[in-house]
DNA sequence: GCCGTTTTCGGCCCGACTGTTTTCAGTCG
């Protein structure tokens, strides 16, 4: 049974929360709570680096105790120091920290003097009015702790972007009508890009006295109100989405949008960084003393602590602040700077318009080159196509290509991988196209040193360009697949082959941080849509997210390359 | 438990809102 950095890092998180319920010092809680975030997003796979008899990597925030536990973890899958814990307090007691209102006080309390364990006993006995009768709860405690307990199984959830997206910009547009209401900006993880948001966070700068508070507990969609006061405010919308709304005077309106963009992790550091300088910052500025020295922009912010602005998407204390210290950061790859698109689908296949109109679609997006990519013959639901058919379509782009003007059709296929590695049309066909987008979509099962032996055969293939939405992840549907993602990236280099970053907001794959070491490692991604119908091209957006947050430049970016450029990177040459 | 250009000990980010209290602890972001 491999160990995982997110099962390393889910011990260290019930660590936290089983200290934290103990009473332990506070510190010592969020030493734990740094190295579960820290190790849960680490890059490399810490238990595979330790199997190979590698040294663990010098990580912020790892010292030798912790560094001692991942190497127990990785070895034996267990934890020692948690087993004790169980041993002093039943695991189930963490489960209780999930209700909005517990936490590791009322937990502890809850658990010495009712004896309660788990979400049924913590139903029962608020349902027997034993919780109000408890020094410190109330009755209102135990209504709330009953309402939570019902919402919970329906909205522990996170929301894709595009679902964020439709309740976050129409909210701030009418928030942006209300009188007195100067500046109106959606921050969080959603101005961070993040591939998808557990809440909305609202920022609004607004005159004295304007009632957009009261504007926005009344809003139409809002289903409940679950706290405001003069300057903050969180609401239930309809739909199960949380919103949060913050608001402050102009002047303090950079420093508000910097604390309210996140991540909590990167506020951390920037303010230590503050504090070793004798300043202070919160969300109404940046402070000596009385004095207020910035706070208006973000850009005087970060100034105040000796560093450029830092772009949203980065901010996740994942270097980005060292970086900015010592070199300029990336700029980040845009939308505009995108010249074309590598895999899309027309009617042939499981798409729903004609080549034409895909091509006329993307040419309308700005787009300069668009390769027609549908699914090969062993998709059968998607109505793959045979190499009768394809051959076809290869003669078809040919006649749309002289009479098309401003955009050029590029002949390809999104041909399966199938188990062993193999593709799933002949070498012969291949090789007369202009790419190859190569894409699992069976056999996600197969035990993960056989499915990473698929994809670095079907890499080998000599017609091999560009390998289709890697993880096969669909958020919510289907877990990432178990990779070696250095080796994978390492041998796409070597093979002078591509990975996709799959802009579709249900995919988003790669990952982020996958696209960041193909950066590392030099291997461009292309940003495709993966479009199956004209409206669909809008979706690169969402992948330059994704991109971005992969701190990904135009160089980096195979479809940043014009079409003069591009043909003979497509062109394999081992 | 981590960390060091004021430190190997003594610090560790900061403020708003709620409910239970009569001045504040607990929770949250």
């Amino acid at each position: 049974m491999p160990v995982h950095n997110a099962d390393i890092a889910a011990i260290f998180e019930e660590i936290a929360d089983l200290l934290e319920i103990q009473g332990a010092n506070p510190f010592r809680v969020r030493a734990y709570r740094n190295a579960a975030r820290t190790v849960g997003d680490y890059g490399r796979d810490l238990a595979g680096l330790i199997a190979k008899g590698q040294p663990l990597p010098k990580i912020p925030g790892i010292g030798d105790d912790l560094a001692g536990k991942i190497h127990e973890i990785a070895a034996t899958g267990r934890c020692s120091f948690l087993e004790r814990l169980h041993r002093e307090l039943p695991a189930a007691v963490t489960e209780l920290l999930k209700i909005p209102g517990l936490g590791p006080k009322r937990v502890k309390t809850l658990y010495e003097q009712l004896k309660v364990q788990t979400l049924p006993e913590l139903q029962a006995a608020a349902q027997s009015g034993r919780i109000r009768e408890l020094a410190g709860f109330g009755e209102k405690t135990e209504q709330h702790i009953l309402a939570a307990i019902g919402a919970q199984a329906s909205e522990a959830r996170r929301f894709k972007r595009p679902v964020a997206a439709q309740y976050a910009e129409a909210l701030a547009a009418w928030l942006a009508g209300v009188a007195g209401v100067e500046r109106v900006e959606v921050a969080g993880s959603y101005r961070r890009r993040r591939e998808t948001v557990g809440d909305i966070d609202i920022l609004v700068a607004a005159r004295s006295g304007s009632p957009v508070m009261q504007r926005f507990i009344g809003y139409d969609e809002v289903r409940d109100v679950l706290a405001h006061g003069e300057t903050r405010a969180s609401v239930m919308l309809k739909c199960g989405l949380q919103v949060d709304l913050r608001v402050v005077e102009a002047a303090a309106f950079g420093a508000a949008l910097h604390y309210f963009t996140g991540s909590k992790a990167h506020n951390i550091a920037i303010r230590k960084r503050a504090q070793e300088r004798g300043l202070k910052i919160n969300e109404y500025g940046v402070f000596r003393g009385e004095n207020r020295i910035a706070g208006e922009t973000e850009d005087s912010v970060f100034a105040a602590v000796g560093l450029p602005w830092i772009p949203p998407e980065l901010r996740e204390d994942q270097g980005e602040i060292e970086w900015a210290m010592r070199a300029p950061l990336p700029k980040l790859v845009e939308r505009a700077e995108l010249k074309g698109d590598l895999h899309c689908h027309s009617r042939a296949s499981d798409g729903h318009a004609s080549i034409e109109a895909m091509a006329l679609a993307a040419k309308a997006r700005g787009l300069d080159y668009l390769a027609i990519t549908d699914h090969s013959q062993r998709l059968k639901i998607a109505h793959g196509l045979d190499s009768g058919q394809l051959l076809r379509q290869m003669a078809e782009i040919d006649r749309l290509n002289e009479k098309l003007r401003g955009i050029t059709l590029l002949k390809g296929v999104e041909v399966d991988i199938l188990a062993d590695g193999s593709l799933d049309l002949p070498d012969a066909l291949l090789g007369q196209l202009d790419l190859v987008v190569g894409a699992v979509h069976s056999r996600f099962d197969l035990p993960p040193a056989r499915q990473m032996k698929r994809l670095l055969t079907a890499m080998d293939h000599p017609h091999f360009t560009l390998l289709a939405h890697p993880a096969t992840r669909e958020i919510d549907r289907r877990p990432a697949l178990e990779l070696d993602w250095l080796k994978l990236i390492r041998h796409a280099r070597q093979r002078g082959c591509f990975l996709e970053l799959n802009a579709q907001p249900e995919r988003l794959d790669l990952f982020d941080i996958h696209c960041r070491m193909a950066k590392e490692e030099g291997v461009l991604v292309a940003i495709n849509s993966d479009a199956h119908k004209e409206a669909d091209f809008d979706c690169l957006d969402y992948g330059i997210g994704q991109a971005r947050r992969g701190w990904l430049e135009a160089k980096d970016v195979l479809n940043s390359r014009s079409l003069a450029q591009l043909r003979p990177l497509l062109r394999r040459t081992m």
